[in-house]
DNA sequence: GTAAATATACCGAACGGTATATTTTTCTAG
DNA sequence: CTAGAAAAATATACCGTTCGGTATATTTAC
């Protein structure tokens, strides 16, 4: 069974990770968290031993919800170019456009905020990046080998411009919330991979 | 002759300028600020009201900087799809890959860490943008009328992915700080504009 | 000499974090 | 099923530091 602990610990996660996609780190204080969770200070550091230990969790917490949302029914496709395009469309529809996270991309966010200020948390993050460019390139040698696209294509380039559009368009919804930044996004990407083809 | 207190208020905008480039914002202390500049005080709440005061003067700052290395040999050139070309090499291997600033992109910075939190000052940023989205849309609209591109595109949906994509490399580049991304970007983007020839 | 420029000292509030007290759960023994 | 001890969870009070900002005194430039 559950036990009272674990119940708060997720409702700090919860609320911590609202909280940090909308302000940010920085700008997100203790007090905040404690306000939004109905804690007090005991409550809190009972669960965690530092404001930089809430953040890895809910960084941990965040890659779960953005994995479940951008690789939803990705694996029923065997076409490998099909693949890309489901994963662009789901991250700009589906996870920026549903606001799964209210202040929009919490990872570009927090990559942005703190790529100037902790070198540890930005190459956290860093990690995982190149997680999601090196699967699309996987991808992208399938569908070489397929003869699906040209050959002789750098496929490092094309995974990392694609992953680059994403978080550019991440950046401009943040600011202008209007869904057609999404939607010509997408329209652009596919139009992008498209022209790959052989 | 420069009067004291305008060499003053340069040094301030000058330092300021630099930190909160690489700090941002919220992280940048006034106490910070007197640091660099050796002032106190006095000195500075004497040229500026508040810190917010600090952030508009910069960004124009910023804006003429980052005007002076994109549309740099810009004006020489009359072909307006070279014209596009020019300004997104500018940007990212003269703008970005100099490390004009140098926490990156004040200006991705910026939008980013105050997109949730100061409506005022993202508002002004996005007009900002927007402005340069339509500079491009201009020229793509010449473009178009020369036969140069194929007709029918949607030439806001095109201006915007790639205002959209600079800003994605830019954030990119801030934590890897490799120019192999820059060098990327331009490659793809170059890639992108060519398809779009008749 | 006078005005602009800068320094000094101070404000209340908020910051992240800690040590300790108190309350709730949880588990065990009868 | 329950009493009660042990342990887990949470609350309270406090720490030193820093925050942005102001009022006033002093210095420097013109």
């Amino acid at each position: 069974m559950e036990t009272k602990g674990e119940r708060t610990r997720q409702l700090i996660i919860e609320k911590s990770l609202q909280l940090f996609s909308v302000k940010g780190y920085h700008s997100t204080s203790i007090s905040n968290i404690l306000d939004a969770t109905g804690l007090t200070k005991g409550g809190l550091y009972g669960h965690f031993e530092s404001k930089e230990a809430i953040w890895y969790a809910i960084y941990d917490e965040a890659v779960r919800r953005w994995r479940r949302v951008v690789f939803d029914g990705v694996h029923d496709i065997t076409d490998p170019l099909r693949r890309i395009e489901k994963v662009i469309e789901n991250d700009l529809m589906n996870y920026l456009g549903k606001d799964i996270f209210e202040g929009g991309c919490f990872f570009l966010n927090a990559l942005v905020e703190l790529s100037g200020q902790s070198l540890e948390m930005s190459r956290h993050m860093l990690r995982g990046f190149i997680g999601f460019s090196k699967l699309l390139q996987q991808w992208l040698v399938q569908a070489e080998s397929q003869g699906q696209i040209q050959s002789g294509l750098n496929h490092r380039e094309i995974a990392n411009f694609i992953f680059i559009s994403l978080n550019g368009a991440a950046a401009l919804y943040a600011v202008t919330r209007d869904d057609s930044v999404l939607k010509q996004t997408t329209s652009q990407l596919h139009r992008y991979v498209r022209q790959l083809e052989a």
